[in-house]
DNA sequence: TTAGTTTGTGCAAACGTTTGCACAAACTAT
DNA sequence: ATAGTTTGTGCAAACGTTTGCACAAACTAA
């Protein structure tokens, strides 16, 4: 029998039907009698028969499959994501090709090149450090590929996203750290140009604008949020302002660092500092104190996204009006900055 | 413009050339001139020309497009492994779907399936939990399509695989143990049909036997490892052999459990009870004390399976002999385990 | 009877490539 | 001048599906 595949048109021949018939059969066509299909479908258990998705992408137009370019998959979040999209593709008959930008700008553009050429229904985006403009996803718009941004976006009024609310999420720490009493809370940032980030500082400055204390450019510091970047950042922070209290981390990584200099300096926490932090990593539990910090709801993150491009996609060509769907974190708190209760 | 793409046959009509002339200009082939080539690179440029993956796939029974099942991405190793196996395949010009199996044996036979009617050329697959049977792979074989089990594997003599000396991990990380002075070593194991499990326990009894210490089966504990389990595990172990003062979890995360178990008794790590763990989680770096673990080399086992994959498949039809490659892993020892020097 | 409908099937084109073969034109060697 | 080779191009089939259209046979309604 050998390594050749059962095709179609191999099954016609055994049954004496056209090619044309036996695919209405599979496809439980109504015009074909209950009879034939029976017989077809026999036939196909015995040989095996698979369906070639390449062939009926190619007539159909149409390769049920969706692309994912992340800007990397280290750490939880974007894991989570892709775990939550992968799913809900699944579950809805597409495949998922995947790749990592690694924060590049320039292998993010190979990357949708690819997945072009590969002839996805759809592609899901969340862009890289380096990616400051819309240029390599003009293929994408041109060619009527509907796409779906999500976490990290570029802010065009004409395309669709899901996001989380970011400025909430820091809003909210921030206000939770003032009502434990401090006052003097610094900023851990990452970069400014990314949406994220900077509506995670913007929920920081109005939640101080809120109650009434001032911003102190001494009590802000900006990194690209590594571990070690927090441990630097902090101590730049205590130097600059010895008299800080609390500390708002744009993300986990960041204020884990910031944790172990802390420490270090034989501060106790929360009572001489309380720390906030954001994404809601495995490790903020293992940790001692363990650590507060915002849920970003990653999974659900994904199912959503996937959700508007398959909408967008069974749309077809009624383009359906570009929207951006914004998530609700919720602040887990622990004990790094409860300081009663 | 619309939204029609220029296929060959396009850049064909305008230049006034064939079809096949294009094909052969577009891939450089050296019997056509270097003027037409010129001409035809230029204008499909001018076209936004993309080449259809799925059509020439179709003719050439070959999609570039590689199929990978795991289990679950939750946790650093898969995520990680995922990440080389990306890495590697895009450099090699292939593309990659991406399946979970949620550890059930059905999702990856559906899986499987899928990735079969996608056309991929190769699959790389860790299995379920539950998996503990050949059968839905016999599919897989029959094709002739390569596959490459890893991590996780099916033990065939029959079959490619890259799987990391999960037996001298085991062996290394319960010498060290003993090494550091402990005489009553437990170990939470895990599901014994698995072969990482089995090969870790394995690595602990003979480690024992080494150092001519007796194998107690009241202080071996097998669960599924979660952190839950880790904690209520070594509770039971702790009543049933109370003079125990070293643990080898056969997961981090059971191991952190059991950490918090040891702590709640007032007991001191590593001075009464010395830890050692398996997978080098980044949480091992954050917990007090740090956490002794054993690396899996995640991103090279991934990068490993690849090019294993890529071999068979360009190797074709002359079947090349299965092979077994064993990672060596790495003893990382932290402050949970060491307790002197 | 006639005309019209329903039911089940087949023909053939199409999707966008790749590639074996053929062939004309232009050289090269005798 | 003849035969042989090289160079550049085109024809047409093939990959495995899907689907608009046609059509024969068997009903239904008058």
């Amino acid at each position: 029998m050998g390594i050749h595949r059962a095709s179609i048109s191999d099954l016609a021949a055994q049954l004496n039907l056209s090619v044309s018939t036996v695919s209405r059969a599979l496809s439980n066509n109504s015009r074909i009698s209950e009879a034939t299909k029976q017989r077809v479908m026999e036939l196909a258990r015995q040989l095996h028969y698979q369906p070639n998705h390449l062939a009926a992408a190619l007539r159909k137009g149409r390769s049920n499959t969706l692309g994912v370019v992340i800007p990397h998959i280290d750490g939880q979040f974007f894991a989570l994501v892709v775990k939550g999209i992968e799913t809900l593709a699944n579950q809805a008959g597409f495949n998922v090709m995947f790749c990592q930008s690694n924060e590049k700008v320039e292998q993010e553009r190979k990357n949708i090149e690819a997945l072009l050429n590969a002839q996805v229904d759809g592609i899901l985006v969340s862009i890289s450090l380096s990616t400051h403009e819309f240029g390599h996803l003009e293929e994408v718009r041109r060619r009527g590929i509907p796409l779906v941004f999500f976490d990290r976006i570029l802010d065009r009024p004409d395309t669709s996203a899901v996001v989380l609310d970011d400025y909430q999420g820091g809003y909210d720490a921030v206000c939770h750290l003032l009502e434990q009493g401090c006052k003097h809370i610094a900023h851990l940032g990452g970069p400014q140009h990314l949406n994220i980030c900077k509506n995670r500082y913007q929920g920081y400055v109005d939640a101080l604008g809120s109650y009434n204390h001032p911003l102190d450019p001494a009590l802000v510091h900006f990194s690209d949020l590594s571990m070690q970047d927090g441990r630097d950042g902090m101590e730049i922070l205590l130097r600059q302002a010895p008299n800080l209290d609390g500390v708002f981390a744009c993300n986990d990584l960041a204020l884990v660092g910031a944790m172990h200099t802390v420490k270090r300096q034989g501060l106790r926490i929360p009572q001489d500092i309380a720390l906030a932090g954001f994404s809601n990593e495995l490790f903020d539990s293992l940790t001692e104190p363990m650590l507060t910090s915002v849920d970003q709801r990653c999974e659900e993150m994904g199912r959503t996204a996937v959700q508007m491009l398959l909408e967008m996609i069974s749309a077809g060509d009624q383009a359906v009006a570009p929207r951006h769907v914004v998530l609700q974190p919720t602040l887990l708190i622990r004990e790094s900055s409860q300081r009663h209760g």
